[in-house]
DNA sequence: GATTTATATTTGACTACTCAAGCATTGTTC
DNA sequence: GAACAATGCTTGAGTAGTCAAATATAAATC
């Protein structure tokens, strides 16, 4: 039996738990629409002050690349949840606006995320639960 | 304040951090010249019994669908790291077998990932990385 | 203030998948 | 044992990203 590292082995783990999640919330979301990751860029937007988000700040939340943020918002733009606007101190930057009917849609959105987060998750308690993101939170 | 469920919070927080962490092991393992997935087969093929596994079983283990298998191992079978092998029960099972190469490579790569997860992880110590990987197992 | 360097974004070419359809084989049912 | 259904796998077409190069603007340096 060649031992494997706790650390290798939670590596392996985490990834497949993150796929499986990830599979199930973004089924979950096909009725509204929108995949995980356009859930996530509404989520950021949506939480972020002026729900006004630069492309580089973008691309670093949601977790993909800057040429990534560009191809996954033309379509997100095309049908009304966001909007550019620019930014007249940096002509460089483009930004990335939550339009009210984005914002609709990441409450409604939100609604079938919180069932199939709870769904996914009834194993633990929230007392688990707490424990386990504080975990994570370490981590990341 | 929309107040946002701890579940629903969990779920975001746990897909950036799958995010980050498969990116950190994927970006190690290329000096080996394989990705992440192809670790995965590596692993999964070394931990079973007779070294070989059903392309489907294969696919539920790696998280990727049957026809993903079939596009992530030809390139393996032809580097020598997996071998076909029919079973004469089932004409229509096509196993996956890993060879004396994949093997050294597997090893070889291990100590890389269990590096990589070292140094990713390093913020939890062996008490708290055992609770955090019993609360995943809850979950999945 | 001209030149160089750095930053923000987009584009082209590519990779790594996905799903649906297809083919071969096996199992089931009558 | 013939017909139909189910299983294992592959293939064609499409999607969601990646990276490297190009472009435009801004900041720093001389």
């Amino acid at each position: 039996m060649s031992g494997q590292s706790l650390q290798s082995a939670f590596i392996i783990q985490q990834s497949s738990l993150a796929s499986k999640l990830s599979k199930k919330v973004d089924g979950s979301l096909s009725v509204h629409g929108i995949s995980f990751t356009e859930y996530m860029v509404l989520h950021h937007l949506s939480t972020s002050p002026l729900i006004t988000m630069r492309r580089i700040e973008l691309a670093e939340c949601v977790c993909i690349s800057a040429s990534g943020v560009t191809r996954l918002i033309a379509p997100m733009e095309k049908i009304g949840l966001v909007e550019k606007e620019s930014n007249p101190r940096d002509a460089r930057q483009s930004l990335v606006k939550l339009t009210k009917a984005g914002e609709r849609l990441y409450k409604d959105a939100s609604v079938t995320v919180e069932h199939c987060a709870d769904n996914a998750l009834k194993a633990l308690n929230n007392v688990q639960l707490e424990k386990l993101s504080e975990l994570c939170n370490k981590v990341g």
